[in-house]
DNA sequence: ACCTGAACACCGTTCAAGT
DNA sequence: ACCTGAACACCGTTCAAGT
């Protein structure tokens, strides 16, 4: 109802309405504005112009569609992201890598979904990506360098995402929760009860869930960083039996 | 065009077009064929009715709305997967676990992405939850088992959530292995120019896809394992100092 | 109880026309 | 070049009316 322009700037030019000039850059800053508070996908177009005070065929004009807009949206969230210092050894540059890059993507719901799915554009990520695998190389991960350092942060941003769309659908993790502790008194399922009673808790205590989530978070980000620490250990083994 | 209803009965009511009568199984299993052909976010509830030659009001009446029809899908999917038995170590028993899962599930698109938002309903994972958690519990995990079967499944689910959605968009996925592909001749970026050598081949040979797909969740899955298992030595040390 | 057929309120996108 | 305003082809969902 609000949401044509006319009711806001009444006259048929923006000009002479007095509003700023509608430019790309406007357009994606008031898009970002929109992905912190709603989720990248649970804006509309429709949204996004009204927004900016223009007709949805303006963003075209700009921007292009939908999809050009939200990938825009993306690289913007990933350059707020800094990268440790080089000297740091692996496992302590990447534990500080993904920790942050859960701060930074939590604040940008659906941008860790689309990064799993089609990964970072490389002029934004290129030297995190860079500095990321020479780490490894340095550390003695050689060819499986690559391998590693997209394992970690896939699977740091698969869990990122997951998180986010949960946080979005209160009510439906609040059912998942009810009805797993509701088996926690089975003693015909010992394990399912195991389970039940682990999350009963939760349950109980709604503010708990945020912390929840960030410990889920670290306990798999570490089991993955001792996942692939092992790893090493093996290739050390298996590979030159040690450099000169 | 030709869906509606009509045009294939074009009689009034069902019984007088010789039609079969419309169920809820039916339109479940219709549901299943859809998923299985084009994905779980990939078809309508106007496809689907016309699919059992209905109108869309009356999947309503049997099932209910969307989302019902597809929890429907995603546990008929979860009932096709077979248990490995309990005698197994639990190293091997997740391993031949999520195999099989990764089997399953990749036969009905977007029922892994559902699975790690949602999780299973309890009447059809119940029997394999409880089975894995005991396992856990058996072989030395004690408090933890829950978090490292929580671990082990969801993050098996978000990785083979993200290849379906690979898979549906090949677009997408050659313009990024194009993409980074491209810097694997930038000296002043080895890290990344050693990422672009290593999907290069890929670039070239897209039959290799699939077998990458596999790979790495392979790799991924064994490193799980492996920081699992790191773990595990961790609670043994830690914990009581052996058993009687 | 089951099905029909139309309607509602949305969505992303396109396009001719204005200035 | 930039904006207007309407239209198009969809979507999930609802509902009164028929049998």
């Amino acid at each position: 109802m609000a949401s044509s322009p006319s009711v806001r700037g009444r006259s048929r030019s923006r000009h002479a309405a007095g509003l700023p000039a509608v430019t790309a850059e406007r357009i994606v800053e008031a898009a970002a504005r929109l992905t912190a508070e709603l989720g990248v996908e649970n804006w509309t177009l429709r949204q996004l112009a009204s927004e900016v005070d223009a007709y949805p065929a303006v963003i075209y004009h700009h921007v292009g569609d939908r999809e050009a807009v939200v990938s825009a949206v993306v690289d913007r969230s990933l350059r707020m992201l800094s990268m440790p210092g080089e000297e740091l050894p692996w496992r302590e540059w990447f534990w500080r890598l993904l920790t942050e890059l859960r701060l930074v993507l939590r604040n940008h719901p659906g941008v860790a979904r689309r990064l799993s799915l089609y990964g970072p554009s490389l002029s934004a990520a290129a030297p995190t990506i860079d500095r990321g695998v020479r780490i490894l190389q340095r550390d003695g991960f050689g060819e499986e360098s690559t391998k590693v350092y997209i394992l970690l942060l896939s699977i740091a941003c698969q869990l990122i995402a997951v998180e986010d769309d949960r946080a979005a659908d209160e009510a439906a993790r609040r059912r998942g929760v009810e009805s797993l502790s509701s088996y926690r008194d089975r003693r015909e399922l010992p394990g399912l009860a195991a389970l039940g009673e682990s999350v009963h808790s939760l349950a109980q205590n709604p503010d708990e869930l945020q912390a929840f989530f960030e410990e889920h978070y670290e306990y798999a980000v570490q089991r993955c960083l001792d996942g692939v620490a092992y790893r090493l250990d093996v290739l050390r083994r298996d590979g030159q039996p040690s450099a000169p």
